[in-house]
DNA sequence: TGAATCATGTAACTGGTTACATGATTGT
DNA sequence: ACAATCATGTAACCAGTTACATGATTCA
């Protein structure tokens, strides 16, 4: 029912769901990805719901556009989700699944260009991130204390992607750490089995 | 398709559905969890496709049980997905979606309430992760040179959730203290134009 | 005798993806 | 002429959830 509220959000100002999905990528993708055809979909329902209305636009660029924005029902409806509760979903991570049954390859050198590649993902991930940031604070003049009240509540949903981004990239390091750690002790054991063998 | 390979990993071992849920319980569920229903028909679909053998069995408790083990076919897809590059999925967080509108609230004290309990709800799933940690290692003498290959990589998965989760409260933290901020300069703000006005 | 646990499964629904269909306008 | 972008949508599929049906065994 997120994606429901998302586009309720981002329509306090009307728009078009070409125009959504657009916003949709600058904004609030790092932590709620869309596709256009699912867009459409929910706008559609949430039209029948009477949470939005919509009108036909003629466009100045290509075909019409259908224009939504919220009704009084639909800024009701956001603002209720808004005073819940922080709803906290289920997190499911295939990587994880992938590191937590390696010990099957028998081969710790594996398990280390797996965590050498994740943790470039999760560094070009941070540099996004960062760059966001870079770009939202020089817009106010580099300090966070220029920020609108909504841009603030925006400003800090990008902190904690780069909060836990850095504490990921981190575990990436502790990690190659330990399987150094446990390689060196795996080596030093093998030979002494190995001399007390001959 | 990252169940599946969670099953075929968790079938090294013949095991019937609803073991394979308890044991999921226990092990994978901090970053997989999964319903028995899903579980089943899963199990199903994969003995279909020859990943699988099932034989019925008496219980010793109650009715019969479908015991699953790893066909050669399903210990190689097992294998191919271990050996294949990190698989990294798209995540969302309702919580943050409803952090990014919330100056539609116009209150700042509706988000110090919020991200506390937010905080809250974090600080309980870091002490689950800590204590299945402390099981963890005490089973093998409170250090982690002690685990298994196959301990040792369970072990970095909860790391990376322990990690993670830190970093969560972090944000919470530094948050409420930016949060904290904002009021104050907005107060004396506030009285400076009051002032002014009169 | 009745609750807890053991055990397997189906059905309906939900929220998402990928692929496809259609067509106008703008700039090279 | 053709590619890029603007613009809206449908259909098939996929992975998951919730709710329900069924019934045996064990223990208080």
């Amino acid at each position: 029912m997120s994606l429901d509220h998302i586009l309720l959000g981002l329509l306090r100002e009307p728009r078009s769901g070409y125009d959504l999905k657009a916003v949709f990528d600058r904004t609030v993708n790092h932590f709620w990805p869309a596709e256009l055809s699912q867009v459409y979909r929910i706008l559609k329902r949430l039209e029948s719901e009477g949470k939005l209305a919509s009108r036909v636009e003629p466009s100045s660029k290509g075909p019409d556009r259908r224009v939504y924005s919220l009704t009084r029902m639909g800024r009701r409806v956001l603002r209720d989700w808004l005073s819940s509760k922080p709803l906290v979903d289920d997190e499911r991570y295939t990587y994880l699944a992938q590191v937590f049954f390696m010990a099957e390859l028998n081969d710790l050198e594996a398990t280390t260009r797996f965590i050498e590649e994740l943790r470039r993902k999760r560094v070009d991930q941070l540099e996004t991130l960062r760059e966001i940031e870079r770009v939202q604070l020089s817009s106010v003049g580099g300090s966070a204390d220029g920020l609108s009240d909504d841009q603030f509540h925006q400003y800090l949903t990008l902190r904690t992607g780069i909060n836990t981004m850095t504490a990921r990239i981190a575990w990436c390091d502790e990690t190659l750490k330990r399987i150094r750690r446990r390689s060196r002790a795996k080596r030093d054991n093998g030979e002494n089995t190995r001399r007390r063998i001959r």
